[in-house]
DNA sequence: CGTCGGCTTGACGACTGTCAATCAAGGTGG
DNA sequence: CCACCTTGATTGACAGTCGTCAAGCCGACG
């Protein structure tokens, strides 16, 4: 099981840095926490960008739609990421933020953050991290869409969420089954593939025992077949965050998110 | 043409603090200048990340390679970037970054950098933002290669090029041919393409008109046409970076890079 | 019980990849 | 100055992945 394999990625010299960025963080956001449901739009397409959030529970997607009407979800958050942490350098994107599953999110306004990031290294430590940690999975996501075959995009995905919520500690780390809260048509659209497709590979995954998806549930039947289809995309997306994230997580009110909320 | 529609992407208060982060990347890089021929790996793969770099002349590729034989190139960089910037924070990654034409980059080992960039917050400031603006290209490339069919994706390519070596100052603004030190394949690595389809695609352009490439010299002769293609795609991709690229460019003895080195 | 969103399948075709041969250009050695 | 070699560009033939269109199905909800 390629699980294991943990390559140390970041420099240890910042763990401490980030783990009181992150409290930094609680000060700043504290008490800003607030539901929204399923589908709502977190952030308008190009509107003056005004907050960063950081994301507790539920999951939330960064979409592009065009004006033909072709869309693609450009990224998806899970518990523990900050999202939208662009504001605080760029005024306005062309990118809605949907909440995909009824979540709860903290949010501060970019100029408090902007002044605490100021006085405070460690709060900016935490802040480049994330986004550096963004682009890293920008990068794994540009080489799949480029060079993936649909089987491959889907698998990886599959396995990526799974390494993502066990590290947020939102899943035991044997977890073989987690809620994903899109429809076919969503992870299409992450995918760059079309819903139709989505579904056909979805069928044979099924019918290989390999995965299963009911509902929003996924079933992972056969973890090693699944990694030997995902195969060298691989290479680097299942492997994690550093440890701190998935100790800050534990004891701080992130359980699991098994109801996968409104819609 | 749009280029006159160059939104205000960037909040006006980091500007200032870009300019002296820029300065002070002068006073660190300073005097590290070298020279690599085409085809140099400035980083190789899976090694120890040890150095962060300013891209003076050339161009620069991020490059992942498969173990099946798959390539993908990530990320292209023009004059005036910082790249591996993660480098202060991740120890390594998969990715290979090369020279696509001769290049001059200056250079810093991470610690020297990270020393300074806790010192200068103008320093911590341009880092960051050099991230979140190749973030922003990341998502466009997502966008383009989820969504985008070879043609938008070829147009797009070039339109964004031609619209970044004009903020770099490598070009004039009316700018209407460049030299592009890619071969078709690289391109199509770039494009998640194949070699042979990037030759089709060019031979329709050619054939209407709307760009010929011979050598490595790209000629738009529809500027217009060629938005009308990359359609929906662009979006955002020819809008820029502040304009202190560009005067930053200016007078620091980037002039053109109209020789394509080495190889 | 009717409606609606989302899932499931089938049929058909287009875009794009693969394989392979030919050309063109630049560099090297005789 | 020419033969030879290598890399990259170019083209054609053919196949397959995947998109589109469309119909049927299922569960949730009022």
């Amino acid at each position: 099981m390629p699980d294991s394999a943990r390559y140390l990625l970041h420099r240890p010299e910042i763990l401490d840095a980030l783990r009181r960025g992150e409290a930094a963080l609680d000060r700043v956001m504290g008490g800003s926490g607030r539901l929204y449901p399923a589908g709502r739009l977190l952030v308008e397409p190009d509107s003056p960008n005004t907050t960063i959030f950081r994301l507790r529970k539920g999951w939330v997607g960064r979409l592009r739609t065009l004006e033909d009407g072709r869309s693609q979800f450009i990224l998806i958050f899970l518990p523990g990421d900050l999202f939208a942490v662009k504001s605080l350098f760029v005024t306005h994107s062309p990118d809605a933020v949907q909440a995909l599953s009824e979540v709860l999110v903290e949010q501060v306004d970019h100029r408090t953050l902007r002044e605490a990031y100021e006085r405070d290294p460690d709060l900016a430590t935490r802040c480049m991290w994330q986004v550096i940690e963004e682009e890293r999975r920008l990068h794994n996501w540009v080489v799949g869409l480029g060079r993936g075959s649909a089987d491959e995009r889907l698998a990886m995905l599959l396995i990526d969420f799974r390494g993502r919520l066990i590290l947020a500690g939102v899943l035991p780390p044997d977890a073989m089954a987690y809620d994903l809260p899109m429809t076919q048509e969503q992870i299409g659209d992450h995918l760059g593939i079309s819903n139709v497709h989505v579904n056909r590979v979805l069928r044979a995954l099924r019918e290989d025992g390999v995965v299963t998806m009911r509902g929003r549930r996924v079933t992972i039947g056969d973890l090693d077949a699944l990694v030997g289809i995902a195969g060298p995309l691989l290479d680097m997306s299942e492997r994690g965050r550093p440890e701190f994230v998935g100790s800050r997580e534990a004891g701080t009110g992130l359980e699991r998110n098994g109801d996968d909320a409104g819609e």
